[in-house]
DNA sequence: TTGTAAGCGTTATCAG
DNA sequence: CTGATAACGCTTACAA
């Protein structure tokens, strides 16, 4: 090492040693929760106070094989249904003596198969991802990357083909019930506004959906026609963010023969629904059925209040935590561990 | 190590030099880019292809010292702004080989130390975060908890008397601007809800405020009393959250002698007022003068659309990124490095 | 260009 | 209970 100016090099065991007399091994083991008598439990504590010492983290981990850290991987940290989840996770693994640390892929495939991989090289404990674009091929990779298999837990998203615990809505009942309740109140000609089929959710809760109206005998396509004779569709697909909600609205109340109620799937889309509704002075509820998703805060607002699906953010993060925490553990549990949560329906009813 | 079932213990460098035939630093050297002989080339390729190896960076952290990963610690992953300056901050990293973990304190003080201390033991190269609670004192020891000084950036939020290279908003402007211009349309009489005053942002957007008043001549407590005889305050000071803004703003129009102007000064505030103007029938822009902050989506949609102060959330993590990465690179800057940006005021001006 | 060997800061084994 | 000592997987002089 050289003489790079005033660099007060960082204390090590072996500086502890010195100080207190005491040998490396014996300070390691009190470190870590051994034995050692009284008088010197307190040279070592001593010793470790005025040198300032802290464990070298990486120096353990390449020794133990455990880092006590966790990965989590997210489509993105601007929504807050994500950061809702993030927050009980965390919380609920820290309790266990673990930190998380999140990254971000932004939506993007490439980068999330590259924060999964440079997870696995930083030796995380374990992964917790909602997924999107990657693989079941590349997901098996990236658990049997290493000596034992990589503890992993899938939330919200899941992987078709990929078999992994996982924590997940049971969101084909939730748009089912939503649906069900817009025809008991009697609407017939029902649209949705769905997100990117290649996400699972989006996928389950258009099924939802679609079974809803058949198990109550409606044709999807009833009555729904363009000016030029082709079929109008009441199922629209945008991109689960504000400006899909927004135009794919407008697209609806544009129609020939608009929907008479209107199911909205995810937070965003629905803010931007209840925006665009707004300023066509559209009252929902009233003037046309209405359930969105997430925007639990708006419905207790906005007037009339909006029939909403409310999903179990925190729950989730919790179970996320309490599955990977057993896991890590290396307790033995059937896998896959696949816990769908329920939603809950607020359910508003416009009264005159 | 003992024979634990059928684990297929991860492939070294050892285990690629017996494959290969080559030694252990040829093999290092070439992965680390270094020239090997042709022929020898291929043999290492073809090894570390059949093994899957992967380097284990907790080992090559422990030699070199350096780990190649930034620690971010937020307040909370649960509102827009911090995703959109991670975002960018994450993609600035990423171009220069460099991997960001993000930390959420949660708005907790203890945890907000906690993760910070978390971080460096675990030997990131350096740390981006944007503070609330945490002192000086405590930062200049973090900072110094290791070897060499660690490199460190604050975000959006300073802690005074810590001197430290920063990337933040001219709050103080924003805010100065956006009075101003109420002020330039014809009121007197402007309120204001500010956030938590601990937080150097919400302070600052106050000063800013006060400047203004005072610049043009305006008694701040001019006119407003309640009914009980006692001033009425035109600071209100909420929680940055959506409640605030909602409640705040319900609170000013029920006054005897509302403001006839508002400024609200951060996103879920300025959603909260927005929600309980609709709400009371009031016509922001029109009724009573308002300038949001952040909500630039909003402000597109809501008619009259909005005065809103933005916030370059995308350049502040690019700069972050780029002053962090000169720091961990060794450049001798002045320290500390301070980047005030400029928000941008979207000025709706009302007409009949 | 290649190989040998020392050492990064810990933990863990095994004598004393 | 304590203390030498050998790893953990990697990088890096230095020697060949």
């Amino acid at each position: 090492m050289q003489a790079v100016g005033q660099v007060t090099t960082l204390s090590t065991i072996k500086d502890v040693s010195k100080f207190s007399g005491l040998s490396l091994a014996t300070i390691s083991k009190y470190l870590n929760g051994g034995n050692v008598r009284d008088e010197n439990r307190q040279r070592i504590d001593e010793a470790v106070e005025a040198l300032g010492y802290r464990v070298n983290r990486n120096a353990r981990s390449l020794k133990t094989n455990r880092t006590m850290t966790v990965g989590v991987v997210m489509p993105t940290l601007s929504v807050p249904f994500f950061g809702s989840v993030l927050s009980s996770l965390d919380q609920t693994l820290r309790e266990a003596g673990y930190t998380s640390f999140v990254c971000s892929y932004d939506f993007d495939r490439d980068l999330e198969l590259e924060k999964l991989r440079v997870l696995c090289n930083n030796n995380v404990d374990g992964i917790v991802l909602a997924a999107q674009h990657v693989s079941a091929k590349e997901l098996n990779e990236i658990r049997n990357s290493r000596g034992s298999e990589m503890p992993m837990v899938l939330v919200d998203r899941t992987i078709s083909g990929f078999v992994c615990d996982s924590i997940v809505i049971d969101n084909l009942n939730a748009t089912y019930g939503a649906v069900e309740q817009l025809i008991n109140a009697g609407h017939r000609h029902i649209g949705i506004i769905v997100g990117p089929l290649d996400i699972s959710t989006a996928n389950e809760r258009m099924v939802g959906y679609r079974r809803a109206l058949e198990d109550y005998g409606i044709n999807i396509e009833a009555g729904a026609r363009r000016k030029d004779g082709t079929h109008e569709d009441l199922v629209q697909i945008g991109r689960y963010d504000f400006e899909s909600g927004y135009r794919q609205f407008n697209n609806f109340m544009d129609m020939e023969n608009p929907p008479t109620a209107l199911c909205v799937t995810n937070y965003d889309m629905t803010m931007g629904a209840v925006t665009a509704a707004h300023e066509r002075n559209v009252i929902l509820g009233k003037d046309i059925g209405f359930v969105g998703f997430d925007a639990v805060d708006l419905c207790r607002i906005v007037s009339p209040p909006l029939s909403i699906v409310e999903q179990p953010t925190q729950l989730m993060g919790q179970k996320a935590g309490e599955v990977l925490l057993k896991r890590m553990a290396g307790e033995t549990l059937p896998h896959p561990q696949v816990i769908r949560l329920k939603s809950y329906l607020h359910n508003r009813i416009y009264k005159e």
